[in-house]
DNA sequence: CCTCCACCGGAACTTACGGAGT
DNA sequence: ACTCCGTAAGTTCCGGTGGAGG
């Protein structure tokens, strides 16, 4: 037993000293203390939460911008600015409350989310939409408080909850005595706008703040910036931001991405044991990054999701038509002895798996013989079938069902 | 310039299920 | 114990639609 000490202790010590100063400062929930390319987007944001200080109910605000273009982190990082500051002053008349909408995609799980920053309990199932909505009133005049509700993801929540509740909350503040609400929604669908009412359109865009996406050398800078406080000194090969940023300005300038390759290549050098990172650790890590994706999507999709997968990899990972796709998937459904989804139903799962990345599904119209989807796998057919090792009735048909 | 294919995608509905309030 | 409600997966029905071929 205190061998096992022994060697838990000399491991963590090795380990810890190799690499990594803080890893965290790589991780996609790090808000850091400066956001380098995004000085127009802080004071613009800033200036409109600005009235807060008079006591005034700031405008709503909508801000667009691809994923991973630091939306997220410009807006936490200003919310907490405004918060020291208003502390620093003596000022306890807002609060601010943060819901991510692709977990929450409910006008219920919404409203409780921002009942339980009130510091008010909602059970998470049970009642009707209309009692968590009464509630929701009774926490905001109670506290008496501008309330800023950061709705993260919009598009995810409009999407299948559609615009009612933002039409509410837009429309709240007539109906409250004491309190105040205002709406920050962020997305990363540019013509989300144009689902919405033209009510809410309105009072929602008030205000919009655009964040770009970043172009080789801005990514290079920002991870510059974080390499510094998270590695130590002069493990980095040369050339290994650079490599990194080349790698996320191709896919639409994410810097997740680009931090995420950063940090796995840091992990992969360091449970190697090597002393320095590699341009070839985040070869490794890319390929890694991939594969966990793969194996989270594979685990989380409904069944047929994974059958349409399935079929795909199978097929060499594209099909040029949903037709071509549907009738694969009936014939590999039959054989598994499962009874096969309508092709609607297919449809949505196809567009599912689009916008988990995992394969792009592009409309392509071919006149005469009709308008369809091609639907390409965007990682290795090889590492899918890999991550259906596990599944006991795929895993066996991947091995033994098909002649 | 019009047609018409092979789908797309919205909407309303069903079924099964699990939790809350009373 | 019973009712009400939300969620998730799926179905049925159906009105669009971009562009190659006539």
């Amino acid at each position: 037993m205190s061998g096992g000490e022994d060697i838990v202790f000399e491991t963590l010590a090795r380990i810890s000293s190799s690499i990594f100063i803080n890893r965290e400062v790589l991780r996609p929930d790090y808000v850091p203390n400066t956001l380098p390319h995004r000085e127009e987007q802080i004071r613009k944001l800033t200036e409109h939460l600005a009235p807060l200080l008079r006591r005034e109910r700031p405008s709503n605000i909508f801000i667009y911008g691809l994923t991973g273009t630091g939306k997220t982190a410009v807006t936490k990082y200003v919310l907490r600015k405004v918060e020291e500051f208003g502390r620093s002053k003596g000022l306890t008349h807002f609060t601010f409350s943060y819901t991510n909408c692709r977990h929450d995609d409910t006008t219920y799980r919404v409203l409780a989310n921002i009942v339980e920053s009130l510091g008010h309990r909602v059970p998470f199932t049970g009642l009707s939409t209309a009692e968590v909505f009464r509630r929701f009133k009774r926490a905001v005049e109670a506290s008496g408080k501008i309330v800023v509700a950061v709705l993260d993801e919009i598009d995810f929540l409009i999407k299948r909850a559609g615009d009612e509740l933002l039409y509410r909350l837009t429309r709240i503040n007539d109906e409250l005595s004491k309190g105040k609400v205002s709406v920050i929604g962020i997305t990363n669908d540019v013509r989300i706008m144009e689902r919405l009412d033209p009510r809410v359109r309105s009072s929602l865009g008030e205000v919009e703040i655009v964040f770009p996406p970043y172009d080789a050398l801005q990514l290079t800078d920002i991870l510059k910036e974080r390499a510094a406080k998270a590695f130590r000194e002069g493990v980095l090969e040369e050339g290994v931001i650079e490599y990194c940023a080349s790698i996320a300005a191709k896919e639409h300038g994410d810097a997740r991405r680009a931090l995420d390759l950063l940090r796995v290549a840091g992990e992969i050098a360091e449970r190697a044991g090597d002393k320095r990172v590699t341009i070839a650790h985040v070869r490794i890590a890319r390929e890694e990054i991939e594969r966990d994706m793969v194996v989270d999507v594979v685990r989380t999709l409904p069944y047929h999701g994974k059958l349409v997968l399935l079929v795909t990899a199978l097929a060499g990972g594209r099909f040029d038509s949903t037709g071509e796709l549907y009738a694969n998937y009936r014939e590999v459904a039959m054989r598994l002895g499962i009874e096969p989804v309508t092709q609607r139903r297919v449809s949505d799962i196809v567009s599912e798996l689009d916008m988990l990345g995992i394969v792009t599904a592009k409309i392509i119209n071919r006149g005469r013989y009709g308008k369809t989807r091609q639907i390409i796998l965007t990682v290795d057919p090889n590492t899918i079938l890999k991550a259906f090792e596990d599944d006991p009735r795929i895993g066996w048909f991947i091995k033994h069902g098909r002649d």
